[in-house]
RNA sequence: GCGCCCGUAGCUCAGUAGGAUAGAGCACCGGAUUCCUAAUCCGGGGGUCGCAGGUUCGAAUCCUGCCGGGCGCGCCA
């Protein structure tokens, strides 16, 4: 019906166009929006406002020129100018109805897109480093990751969801050598922990992997692991650490360091990997670091820096010229002892997607990334990318709130709540929901009790007890030994007369167009906002008429609407990755 | 210090690419069930849109400054 309407008033601008009183249409000139009142029609534009200038013309008066030229149709009932020159669209009943035909005759691709021009684009999201557990901060870049990719391609996106795997940096050495420790300690040697390793007990369970499969073939005596290394009272830490990860190599030789490493590794990521499952979330590619690096991308990557003249060395190191390129300094790409930086494989990663055929690449991050943007931004310039083609979406932190206070985590210490038992907690359907109902420039605070809460205060349930409801109704019909004949319904619509009916129809019909909207804003919390509007109407006609009757073509009807409104939640729902219960 | 984000009702937040009288949930007050699930509905009170300027027909929305809060500023990953 927008599209419609849309189509209408270009028709009308062209035709002003060709009789010289707009000098020129510009490319998506048509603006249409719902009216907040019915009083002023269904839609509205401001065009004639935006245009008086150009037209020479007061709005008022171009706003009648725009009217005047308007094609006749069928769903317009009139017209109207108002307040400074806005046209108001009101639309015939049959313009309504139209929606509920058109929603039964579609089904679950009611709301799907088609644009012309279907962009594809690469989500990257999670992307956790595989040291650990994923923690309830990841289950929000998680929610919404999904949630944004099922829209997307619902709006007629080609959409690939990636997961960039960190199995190549100094965290998962890290990783490793403590896993080994512990291992260690299982073989009953006594081995001081660094204080800035993984502490968590998950680390106990990978080393008795180890142990089950290899015994005591990777045992040292522990006095021999820090013999020589820094002790405890060491200032630098991070070269503590460091130095044990040379000494494990050392002793534990190229295939046994792999051993720890490589069951750390997998089992974290399967562990991950079944936990976003569970959640719903899928991914299409799981991406390797250490693959990138393997293949050569990254050299690729720096040679094209390179030849665009972006590098230069200093100190022994190559640098990238970011700050010519609007970050705030310049950037190492590869260290003075010859290895590529994180920020190199970046660079390649990026590089990599689009030359696997993307439009555009999207990330999302954690806030506490923001200052990766000018720098990326900075990168696809230096490869002669438009960096608009690189687009970061940052996640502020969601907080956790477990009557009324806040639920202190910390990462260092193995202290935090994790995906997991967040989900165990308040259960999936509401923990996707609350993750996503707000938007991602916003903290979330993530209140526990509610979200569990089986009460009319859990926003989850309220739009769940409407597609509940409907199918109950449904149930219903059949115990009266009656079935819902969609035929007579359709030839009936026009009996949907009430208030009721009219605004849980214009409700349905703005589905498509929030699908639109929230796809090209990246805003997935409207698709949450606007299922519990949907959902409040249905309440609101569900307490105000009976849709059982025995008028057969009023009951029909009624069930067409209850029926596409079903269609609609269950497809909305569906998007957010939140289940459609039949009953509750 | 520099940079990014945020500031809207008592609380948590929306506000549709600048539009008409700023919305919702919770909380609070008052009502509705011989009838398809009351996890529901109906009604009510409650706002200097952080503050001050500017841009224009028109600003919560754009620009500048200030105040308040969050986060980030490694040859770490």
């Amino acid at each position: 019906m927008r599209e419609h309407i849309e189509e209408l008033l270009l028709q009308s601008l062209l035709h002003l166009q060709r009789s010289g009183v707009l000098p020129e249409v510009p490319e998506h000139a048509v603006q249409l929006e719902r009216t907040r009142s019915p009083e002023h029609g269904e839609f509205a534009t401001n065009l004639a406002l935006a245009h008086a200038k150009q037209a020479k013309k007061p709005p008022r008066e171009l706003a009648q020129a725009i009217v005047d030229n308007l094609p006749p149709s069928r769903h317009v009932a009139r017209t109207e100018i108002a307040g400074p020159g806005f046209i108001n669209f009101f639309l015939n009943p049959g313009a309504f109805t139209g929606v509920v035909k058109e929603i039964l005759r579609a089904r679950e691709d009611y709301g799907r897109l088609n644009p012309d021009q279907a962009e594809s684009v690469t989500v990257e999201f999670v992307s956790a480093n595989p040291t650990g557990p994923l923690h309830v901060g990841h289950g929000r870049g998680a929610a919404f990751g999904a949630t944004l990719s099922n829209i997307l391609a619902m709006a007629g996106y080609t959409t690939q969801r990636e997961y960039y795997v960190n199995d190549n940096g100094r965290q998962m050495d890290i990783l490793a050598v403590c896993v080994w420790l512990r291992y260690l300690e299982l073989c009953g040697e006594k081995v001081a922990f660094p204080e800035n390793g993984y502490r968590g007990e998950y680390i106990y369970d990978i080393a008795r992997v180890v142990r089950s499969e290899n015994g005591d073939k990777y045992r040292f005596n522990g006095n021999d692991v820090w013999q020589g290394l820094p002790g405890p009272d060491s200032e630098d830490r991070e070269g503590r650490i460091d130095a044990l990860i040379a000494r494990a190599r050392e002793l534990l030789g190229e295939a046994g360091y792999r051993e720890f490493f490589d069951t750390a590794l997998n089992d974290i990521l399967g562990d991950i990997r079944n936990d976003l499952s569970d959640f719903g979330v899928e991914f299409d590619l799981w991406f390797s670091e250490r693959e990138l690096e393997e293949s050569g991308a990254v050299q690729h990557a720096i040679e094209k820096l390179r030849e665009n003249g972006h590098l230069y060395t200093k100190d022994g190191a190559t640098w990238f010229r970011a700050s010519a390129l609007g970050d705030e300094k310049d950037r190492v790409v590869v260290r003075e002892n010859g290895r590529t930086t994180y920020f190199a494989s970046d660079i390649a990663y990026f590089l990599n997607k689009l030359e696997r055929g993307f439009d555009r690449a999207i990330y999302v991050f954690g806030a506490d990334h923001h200052g990766y943007v000018a720098r990326l931004r900075a990168a696809a310039q230096g490869l002669g990318q438009d960096p608009d083609r690189l687009e970061i979406i940052l996640m502020q932190f969601a907080v956790l709130y477990r009557f009324g206070e806040k639920v202190q985590m910390s990462t260092r210490s193995g202290q935090f709540i994790t995906l997991r038992e967040l989900r165990e907690e308040t259960g999936d359907d509401a923990a996707r929901y609350f993750y996503i109902m707000r938007s991602h420039d916003q903290h979330l605070d993530f209140d526990l009790d509610l979200a569990k809460s089986r009460s009319n205060e859990n926003p989850v349930y309220y739009i769940q007890y409407a597609h509940a409801r409907i199918c109950s109704v449904f149930r219903n019909l059949l115990q009266m030994d009656l079935t819902h004949n969609e035929a007579i319904g359709e030839a009936a619509l026009d009996v949907l007369t009430e208030e009721h009916e009219i605004n849980l129809i214009r409700e349905l019909s703005r589905f498509p167009e929030t699908v639109d909207a929230t796809a090209r804003k990246r805003a997935p919390h409207q698709m949450a906002h606007y299922l519990h509007a949907v959902a409040t109407q249905l309440h609101a006609y569900y307490n105000a008429h009976q849709f059982l009757v025995e008028d057969e073509n009023l009951r029909n009807a009624r069930l067409n609407l209850i029926q596409a409104t079903r269609i609609v939640l269950q497809s909305g729902l569906g998007l957010l990755g939140v289940s459609a219960p039949e009953e509750m």
